[in-house]
DNA sequence: GCGATATGTCAACAGTTGTTGAAAAATGGA
DNA sequence: TCCATTTTTCAACAACTGTTGACATATCGC
């Protein structure tokens, strides 16, 4: 039976990955060792590798991220800040979204390759999603900025916990982090003559 | 001769720990072995057990850094924001303090001792000053969200190096800044009435 | 029952890691 | 020169890593 809806190796398939996006989440990639997995999901080391082909490759099915942007052409623009914060806030609160963005974040500092997803995620989500709402000519940098907001957000929070962080309600959080993206999207581009 | 000025080891020291500080915060800490640092020290792997005992001790003999934050007491309320934002694209292009910064932010997300360590500076540090300008009853909430964005920035510019941050040039780096976290010292306690 | 296929287990490989202790070399004063 | 101390080198250890291939077990049509 080549293709059946439901493969009894698909079931262990899933609870490797779910192990793998759990520990490389908390730990990162170097770590977590196959073996640390495979403990995890009730395993063999070497299922692992034949199902995922190597230790590279299943931290990839692992962090695999869609930030799924709502569509903002038809938003009003003073609501565009308002509306990113609490997306962000409930992407990252899930668990099934936030774990793997967590994932991401956690190894992007010591993995080059990750490192470089991200980019490609900011170049590829990030910065059309800011081009659509953004009538000034150039809106890279409203984006690179914004980015670097979210990104600091979750770093303090997920990722190093500062405590005045964690602590904070999500709501509270959302519209702090509204306020701030709000402001960056009104603003006008800096130029030498400003104080 | 126990304790001469400069003695011979010293310098080998030095040029262990320096080749640390530069491999630890470009590829973190699991991503440097000790033949990794000693080769790039021209030194035996064996002499940095000798000097620094163990490798996490080694690390943190690279990852000591003192932010030197500025005094703020005395500077005008509107110039806070930019004084340490100014402070902060200094401190970081420097490479005496800037190789420091990186080996903490780098190794921070997967060492949890080098997170506590930045929470530690956080409380030690950061919070005090942003208190010693706030007069608003609860500052920490502010502290912490100017923290997040001083870290989103050097994030996504020292670590991940987003193409569109990396391309900025630092005076424009530190108006942007400068303005977002004067934005932050200036606004008021978000309630839930707020829209 | 049979045989085929899918699924899981086991032991072992070659390489790297941090760390150690003993031996060798360099250094400088007598 | 010789000696004592500092500085460096060398070889090896035990543990852990990702990965592999051979073997055992289960599953299911017939």
């Amino acid at each position: 039976m080549p293709n059946q809806p439901t493969r009894k190796s698909d079931r262990t398939r899933a609870r490797i990955l779910a192990a793998a996006r759990e520990l490389f989440g908390e730990h990162g990639f170097d770590g977590v060792s196959l073996r640390d997995i495979a403990g995890q999901a009730d395993a063999d080391p070497a299922l692992l590798i034949r199902y995922f082909q190597s230790k590279d490759r299943l931290f990839a099915a692992a962090a695999e991220i869609d930030l799924r942007l709502p569509e903002l052409t038809g938003a009003r623009p003073d609501d565009v800040g308002c509306i990113l914060a609490a997306h962000f806030v409930e992407t990252w609160e899930d668990p099934r979204t936030g774990t793997g963005l967590r994932v991401l974040l956690r190894s992007a500092p010591t993995q080059k390759e990750t490192a470089e997803r991200m980019r490609a995620i900011f170049a590829g989500q990030v910065m059309p999603a800011i081009r659509a709402v953004d009538r000034s000519g150039a809106s890279d940098w409203k984006a690179a900025i914004i980015a670097s907001q979210v990104l600091g957000f979750a770093l303090t929070r997920y990722i190093l916990e500062l405590p005045a962080m964690t602590h904070m309600p999500g709501d509270e959080l959302a519209r702090h982090l509204g306020r701030l993206i709000q402001t960056i999207l009104d603003s006008e581009r800096i130029t030498d003559a400003d104080p």
